[in-house]
DNA sequence: CACCCACTACCAAGCGGTTGTCTGGTTGGG
DNA sequence: CCCAACCAGACAACCGCTTGGTAGTGGGTG
């Protein structure tokens, strides 16, 4: 067996999370997320390492062990801090909006928007995560779960002819908006556009 | 800068590409070929190592050097294969299917229960591929643009409502099915059913 | 048919480099 | 002056890949 690829070095005790007592000004945690969740957009989990991100912001990769007890936390954190900002932009992007229809294009157009936007923490999101291990997977799912919580109500919201599988239908649209990463050109359609477009396949079908 | 994760080492001339003269018969190459593809829809491109590919067929790792070049020679030959077997399946799931919607449904079932069926070489193809690197990234590209040219005729042959972006349909349909593996539980609904799910959804609409 | 040798298909060992992580020391702001 | 917030450097494990050697097998020859 042993089909392990994955490293574990020191199943020991994990040091007690930091992050108690008083914080100084000079304290880069923030910083460190944000360059983290840039990085594993960019280049994935297991693809970005740990002196990489150090590296970004200028400190040595032994130093964000005071931070963070793991590059596991890191991730959890820097994930967190992903679906943090996109639903923040859901919400900007649903104020004011009314209709059942319009709001659920209006998030979606706000997902792909972070998504596809390249600078943005947000794209750590969009990271294929399903060949993670089990433990870390399984933290990242409840992290999400809030998000697709959300979605799920706007789905909820909406009036659909008898016999839709609303979970299926939700699961379906993430699934072509989360898929986008690997096919989306920058010199072609704009995020929102495709966003729209999907939504309008979804809602009035194509036959 | 140095964001660069991947290791290239040696960019000197590539060994010419074994397999010129005679073969003998205890030939492993096929065996390699499909633990790699195992192992790969398992547990990710870059976290699979060639000594968990060669441990996996009892071989030690320089020993697959005789068979491929370099790791991404492997990840290139293993993704064909899943990719043809999946062209086969498909070819399989459609004969004698007539009606275009009924000859799409059929396809995307076979597409599902391949990708999720588990023991399967074909989910090499789900497998997420938006961070390798360029070049690697390309030529996975370029090998399913068969497959996916195939179900670009397929819908091609359906008969739709006017103004239907039909390479936004594929890569819509495309993008909930290879998404599946992020959320799909083997003791949900079976992946046949969730594929006719999907095609229904996108035909009909919701609304 | 037996022999033989070339060559396929490996093994054994190790290369330089990178990985995540740890330990012990240093520093400057509150 | 204390302690938050780092640095410097090392650790073993593992990475993709190379080199040099060798078993055994198949085709060719006598």
């Amino acid at each position: 067996m042993s089909i392990a690829p994955r490293r574990i070095r020191n199943p020991k005790k994990r040091p007690t999370q930091r992050r108690r007592g008083n914080t100084r000004s000079d304290n880069r945690r923030d910083e460190l997320l944000a360059a983290a969740a840039r990085l594993f957009s960019k280049n994935g989990f297991e693809a970005t390492s740990m002196r990489d991100i150090a590296n970004e912001v200028g400190m040595l990769a032994g130093s964000m062990y005071y931070h963070f007890p793991a590059k596991d936390d890191l991730i959890v954190a820097a994930h967190a801090e992903g679906v943090q900002e996109l639903l923040r932009a859901m919400d900007k992007a649903l104020d004011g909006v009314v209709g059942g229809w319009e709001r659920l294009e209006a998030a979606c157009v706000a997902h792909l928007d972070n998504l596809l936007g390249g600078s943005d923490i947000a794209g750590v999101v969009a990271v294929d995560f399903s060949q993670l291990p089990e433990e870390l997977r399984a933290r990242l799912i409840e992290q999400r779960d809030e998000y697709e919580g959300r979605l799920a109500q706007l789905i909820d919201g909406l009036e659909l002819r008898e016999g839709v599988d609303r979970r299926l239908m939700r699961l379906s649209l993430l699934g072509s908006l989360n898929w986008t990463p690997n096919w989306f050109r920058a010199d072609g359609q704009t995020p929102a556009s495709i966003a729209r477009h999907f939504v309008a396949l979804l809602r009035e079908g194509v036959a």
